[in-house]
DNA sequence: AGAACGCTTGGCCATATAGCCAAATAAATA
DNA sequence: TATTTATTTGGCTATATGGCCAAGCGTTCT
């Protein structure tokens, strides 16, 4: 590249919309939880204690972000991590809070 | 620790106040400005091109979730960037982008 | 084929967020 | 002290989001 390109609008609206979808505790949950392997919706659907619907709602909009992919198996459709780099976010995240914590 | 600590319900929810504050194009714009030094919030508006009061609620809404600080000197509030960590995310978010674009 | 299972989608309501304008506050300058 | 400058806060409206329920769809099982 010959210039330092200027990060465009569009381009920090792309990234929003990734942020967006990591900004919610449920889908942070099942982000960790498919760290560990992957997941189909009914075990995701046990761990967040919420309608099964709005799981699938919470993972249709991962899938969307880019953060996840699914695959149908037989009856289930199970779902893996695409982008493990988002699992270093939560570092981050936990030394901003304590950051926080240790300033106010 | 004795024991594998499992991350409470609590955690995902400040983790994920604090993934929302970023989850923003003119946050994500403002951190990144913020990155190259302290700013008053007259240059962050010439920034971002919207009203005066609406960047003030943005910063006031970084400050709340620990990412920014601020201090008056004169006239102005100066912000700056407590959390270099955060700008790691970028990275991430653009993999995520383009590994999104290329699998679809 | 029909029933059961696993998941997704549509519809609806409640709440949260982003934006602007106008008013309030705080500090510097006249 | 009065005025200007820099920022914050309150109030409002429009839009977005999250949740549930109910209905739909594709597979598997009987």
């Amino acid at each position: 590249m010959l210039f330092p390109i200027p990060t465009a609008k569009t381009d920090f609206e792309a990234r929003a919309k990734v942020m967006k979808s990591l900004a919610h505790p449920t889908r942070l949950m099942m982000i960790e939880e498919l760290s560990r392997g992957e997941r189909c919706v009914c075990d995701l659907r046990d761990l967040a204690g919420c309608d099964l619907s709005t799981v699938s709602k919470h993972l249709a909009l991962l899938k969307d972000a880019g953060i996840v992919e699914d695959e149908k198996r037989g009856k289930q459709v199970y779902y893996r991590l695409r982008v493990p780099c988002v699992l270093n976010f939560f570092h981050c995240l936990d030394s901003v809070l304590t950051a926080r914590d240790r300033l106010g």
